[in-house]
DNA sequence: CGCCTTTGACCCGCGC
DNA sequence: GCGCGGGTCAAAGGCG
């Protein structure tokens, strides 16, 4: 995002050779800076930085305003006519204090003369003469000070160019090192795999779970959903320990749950039920992936992320190597929804959302919703195509969104669970971040949600709604996602192959966009046009 | 009084 | 088998 934008902002004030006020107070400055600053504050306000590649502008400005003829420090004489020009200046001098009507009159007495008439016309003849050749320099100076604009103008141009052949060599270096990572999670998926089909062969009874399908945000609200909730993923996690493991998870889980209200027994039958049935996912990939995790890096000295819902604290562990000590929440609207906080710093927030909401969200959460889930469905569609990896919606993912933004969004594959982490910490600190309830934080969520959502590089996103952000981004990964899973199913490799040119030539209109997400979200949909037209819609509805 | 946070203890997985 | 660390539980206390 820095890059992204940063390439494409310019100091206005480098266009501004024509204000007036801005040559009053830089006579004395004849720095010739580059006319292209990427700099996007504080030139405006110090004139003494404002940029004088017209300086020679300045300089005729001054001069043709001078109509007294003083003459400026650089004014060059022109021998032979500067000797009657001086007399004729030293006449009016002379003749200065007196009142025009004597000199009017003492032309009237001279008229019969003709050296006299002769003298004035001949005096008023080199004035014309000298009023032509001052005239001819003014064009001569004018014709510089386009040339001049013009080469600021291909300065400007030449460094744009530059900065966008940047943008793209980020965006093939992100991609190149995404493909890289893919191959060898690749890797360890296939011996993973290999471990899960001889743990399958093995026993007769093996709880396969569905957490990609959990995440997959397509579920109707009265359908039977299968709840993915950390006991859920505790018991499945241990799918390939032993039986007493299981029991032993089922009766925490049963506690915990009987609590918490949840009807996880009948959520097993419903995943039993689903894993009898076939899927077009390999069952084994999903038995090792099956958790993820979107972390969200905000600066913000407020506790907790204001995403709309109510969470609970239920725990505090201080982690090893962090001062911090991380929290841990859970939902409080609904059950299943446990979430990890930890602060890996004082003025930057990690929380990890961890799960799907099994309820109806507020408004508020709607946003922040649907980017973290659609995040970890992309990551989670993603971990599971290890057919192909260079059709791995993963790379897709970065591609879409590291183009403009290079650490925006990051993924990693080294922690126990695949984690996408979407980096916010470019947003400026709230106004008022006092308030560190969460559930407070949910009744006014709108206001600070939306200063850790509007990084300063994203001023060109003025035209969004506050609020629309996180949606935006959800959707344009949403999409994504379900570009990718349709491109798992049933997606030619060939209109695949073709993503990473379509990436590549989107990154101009990228960034040259005003509206960042709305360029996102057209080239996104540009990808996956003509195959999921509704997915967008249903995006906000399905949490 | 109910809800929430705090905090020590416990459980479990993993590495050595 | 043991220790470590992450995750969770649950009693106690605070607060509105």
């Amino acid at each position: 995002m820095d890059i992204g934008w940063s390439g494409l902002t310019l100091d206005s004030s480098s266009l501004d050779l024509v204000n007036p006020k801005r040559f009053k107070s830089n006579n004395t400055h004849r720095r010739f800076s580059t006319p292209l600053t990427m700099s996007t504050t504080g030139d405006d306000v110090d004139d003494n930085k404002t940029n004088i590649s017209n300086a020679a502008s300045v300089r005729d400005r001054q001069d043709n305003d001078l109509s007294s003829g003083v003459a400026g420090e650089n004014d060059r004489a022109v021998p032979g006519e500067v000797d009657f020009f001086s007399d004729e200046k030293s006449r009016v001098c002379r003749d200065n204090v007196e009142d025009a009507g004597f000199r009017v009159k003492k032309e009237v007495q001279d008229d019969r003369t003709d050296v006299n008439t002769g003298l004035n016309l001949r005096i008023r003849s080199d004035q014309s003469v000298t009023d032509d050749e001052e005239s001819y320099e003014m064009e001569n100076k004018r014709a510089k000070n386009e040339s001049i604009k013009l080469q600021d103008e291909l300065k400007k141009v030449t460094i744009e160019n530059q900065k966008l052949r940047e943008l793209l060599t980020q965006a093939s270096n992100s991609y190149t090192s995404l493909q890289i990572h893919i191959v060898s999670l690749m890797q360890q998926q296939q011996k993973q795999q290999n471990k899960a089909i001889e743990a399958t062969e093995n026993h007769d009874e093996t709880i396969v779970p569905r957490q990609f399908l959990d995440l997959v945000p397509s579920r109707a609200p009265g359908e039977a959903e299968v709840v993915s909730n950390s006991s859920t993923e505790d018991r499945t996690r241990s799918g390939g320990s032993s039986a007493a493991e299981r029991r032993n998870n089922e009766v925490r889980d049963g506690k915990r749950l009987g609590r918490e209200e949840s009807p996880e027994t009948e959520s097993n039958k419903l995943q039993k039920v689903n894993n009898s049935s076939p899927t077009t996912f390999d069952q084994p990939a999903e038995a090792i992936m099956r958790k993820a995790r979107v972390s969200v890096r905000a600066s913000s000295e407020a506790p907790m992320i204001r995403d709309g819902c109510q969470w609970r604290k239920y725990g505090q562990k201080m982690a090893k190597g962090n001062p911090f000590p991380r929290a841990y929440y859970r939902c409080t609207m609904a059950t299943g929804c446990p979430v990890q906080r930890s602060a890996e710093d004082i003025s930057i927030l990690i929380t990890t959302y961890e799960g799907n909401h099994n309820h109806p969200l507020p408004p508020a959460a709607v946003a922040m919703a649907s980017t973290t889930t659609a995040a970890a469905n992309m990551l989670l569609s993603g971990s599971m195509s290890s057919h192909d990896g260079m059709m791995n919606p993963t790379n897709l993912l970065a591609r879409a969104v590291l183009p403009c933004s290079t650490n925006m969004a990051t993924i990693s594959a080294s922690a126990p669970f695949p984690t996408v982490t979407l980096d916010l910490t470019h947003s400026p600190p709230p106004p008022n971040g006092s308030n560190s309830s969460p559930s407070t934080a949910a009744a006014n969520n709108n206001h600070h949600h939306n200063s850790l959502m509007y990084p300063p590089q994203q001023q060109q996103m003025t035209n969004i709604p506050p609020g629309m952000l996180p949606h935006v981004i959800g959707q344009a990964l949403y999409n994504q996602s379900k570009f990718s899973g349709l491109q798992f199913s049933g997606g030619s490799p060939s209109a695949a192959l073709s993503q990473p040119h379509a990436v590549a030539n989107s990154i101009p209109a990228l960034t040259t966009h005003p509206n960042f997400t709305a360029a996102l979200a057209a080239v996104i949909t540009s990808m996956i046009n003509g195959s999921n037209h509704h997915d967008g819609e249903r995006n906000n509805k399905n949490h």
